[in-house]
DNA sequence: TATACTTACTTACATAAAGTAACCTTATTA
DNA sequence: TAATAAGGTTACTTTATGTAAGTAAGTATA
């Protein structure tokens, strides 16, 4: 006996979408495909879940690996279908967060202890 | 040095709409004002998160918490313009989910076992 | 009067996920 | 030969989540 109300498609795709890390890899994706490290270094964050990440995305269907064998290997990171579906959704949310969101102060930049 | 390239309002705003479970919350108090057992039900999550959830909504000015000093008490949730404001993300987000996600097949209820 | 029920939480504890740092592999360049 | 780079993986610590039981205030019931 199942009494939630919320529709089962909507739960999983916000499961998917809003597990951490994986609305900002898809948002920086919307930009253009990029490597490994080009994510990396723009989201701050750790190989370790950037590499778990990108795997449920791509098990999920809403992001492509492909391998380009030069020397080095080139492994570019793109969105499929489905991922570029989502960006209607990211528009909305940019729309949002600059009516709404407004940073904390954060301590002026302090070359010598920062 | 802030290497990243992120705006850092959307990150903010993704931190908090991406949580676990304010996502499902926020949609389900684009219904109507509800109160906690509600929600609860609604979502299927456990009292300490929900508890904990609302909280943090309510910090940061999605969610308003009612108390209508009845007998006995009713204290309704409900969300705050800012929190409303949302509502265009999750239309965007039920589109994607009806276009492009399917269920994993769910074994058939059995009203013996189930 | 004692017991039970309801709402809206809180506490305590186990498990899962996220964060951090160091390491690995193949290849390239100094 | 050593150092550097990409794209990870492994090991370990910290934080978040899930689960179950308990609490407080105010009825309602036996």
């Amino acid at each position: 006996m199942n009494q939630s109300s919320v529709c089962p498609r909507f739960e999983k795709g916000m499961r998917i979408v809003s597990k951490r890390w994986a609305g900002l890899i898809i948002h920086q994706l919307l930009k253009g495909p990029q490597r490994f490290c080009t994510i990396e270094t723009a989201l701050q964050i750790s190989g370790r879940l950037l590499s778990e990440r990108l795997k449920d995305l791509e098990h999920e269907g809403i992001v492509k690996r492909d391998v380009y064998p030069e020397t080095p290997v080139r492994i570019e990171y793109s969105l499929t279908d489905k991922g570029h579906a989502l960006a209607p959704v990211f528009l909305e949310m940019e729309k949002w967060t600059s009516s709404w969101i407004e940073l904390d102060e954060e301590p002026a930049a302090d070359p010598l202890t920062k």
